[in-house]
DNA sequence: ATATTTTTTTAGGGGTGGCTAAAAATGAGT
DNA sequence: ACTCATTTTTAGCCACCCCTAAAAAAATAT
């Protein structure tokens, strides 16, 4: 049974795995974790006692299969509960994150199906990401960061790549939000920034925030 | 802020206050939590200092105002949840208690109180204990228990005390449940033993199983 | 009233998961 | 190839929550 510090650890090194690199280092995973590199080794040690890690001292920690399926379910839990919140609750989207940070970790194989079930079975959380299955594969749509578009073409916000509160704040106020029809009207080559149109407003926006907005094809 | 060790204190020891006692023993505490002795005095320390509860050496344990607050706030979430268990995620009352004391360790005033009105402010949980307010208040229904009503007499069951898987299970197999109509039949003095009859079937119960159940008046 | 039993506390220790500070390994620049 | 800066690990320590064994207080019996 694994605890509920492994558990993070688990979801932090699947998530800086999905970037690119092979090994995750211990630095990495000590900044996104909020903690220290030596608290890290200690705990990347027990991980790989426990057949969750491959670790070898200096080259940076993997997930072992085991390692990545139960990253995976955590992640399954975390964003059914995100569902959950938002679309029975009356959550919104800025608000679901602390909540489902804690009821991720609930242990109950029924509760997780039913919970999936009672949802009817969706395949994405409210900020566009997929939710595993009960063995850890989902589906990656093939959408496009809204800075590779050209100007004039149009697609629908499938998803956010930042989920933090401020970020989720900002779209609020700025009237976007998922499943919105967005069209570029203008790219500023100076500064990135771009005037885009949703069907209730013009919107002018930076770099920044273009970086993290991702349209459907 | 309350870890999960000591909320599961303030609870036990919620409850066994509640069974006549003024000061509760670390024994008893002890033993409703399955520790040791020792174990307790530290922890009764603990909740001492934090202003959770009224402790003098050798001579138990009693709630202060806090700590029976935050002790109702923990029960009321437990029975929160295994109402949402029973009624929308299709598990039955002897499943619950597990999960329920996972989650009733979650941290969020927003969601106990929009997981109330989802389930529509529900009174008792699915064994007929009752689920406090936000403020801790609940009514007592004025149930008796069935080994004090006459033959002949009949009433509605709406509380069991023992809310074990044992006895849950027993329950289910002999197909009595909440809500079900009650008709004593007859009550055989030597051993306690009563005859019960229910809308489908007519029952034989020991007094250990009588003890536990409570009809409305 | 005193001896005995039971209850409760204290003392000391273990595992988890975190920290700081110092040491060791790696990798970059010359 | 070797020094220097950075990264990573080790060593030692702390807080939490539990334990066993021994001591102390309280309750009970004679």
């Amino acid at each position: 049974m694994t605890t509920l510090s492994e558990e993070n650890y688990l979801k932090t090194i699947y998530h800086l795995g999905q970037q690119g690199t092979i090994a995750v280092s211990t630095n990495a995973i000590a900044e996104k974790i909020e903690s220290k590199a030596s608290s890290v080794t200690d705990m990347v040690k027990k991980l790989a006692d426990k057949n969750l890690a491959n670790y070898v001292k200096y080259q940076g920690v993997s997930l072992t299969n085991l390692g990545r399926l139960t990253a995976a379910s955590v992640i399954r839990k975390h964003r059914l509960w995100e569902v959950f919140l938002v679309e029975k609750l009356h959550f919104s989207w800025d608000e679901v994150h602390d909540v489902a940070e804690q009821l991720e970790h609930i242990k109950s194989l029924k509760l997780v199906n039913e919970l999936d079930a009672f949802l009817g079975f969706p395949t994405h959380d409210p900020h566009g990401d997929p939710i595993p299955d009960k063995n850890g594969n989902y589906t990656l749509s093939k959408s496009i960061n809204i800075l590779q578009m050209e100007v004039g073409s149009q697609g629908v916000l499938v998803h956010v790549k930042d989920s933090s509160d401020v970020f989720l704040k900002y779209l609020n106020k700025t009237n976007l939000a998922l499943g919105d029809a967005i069209k570029i009207m203008d790219f500023e080559p100076f500064d990135g920034s771009m005037i885009i149109q949703t069907n209730s407003n013009t919107i002018n926006i930076s770099k920044e925030v273009a970086k993290n907005l991702y349209l459907s094809h």
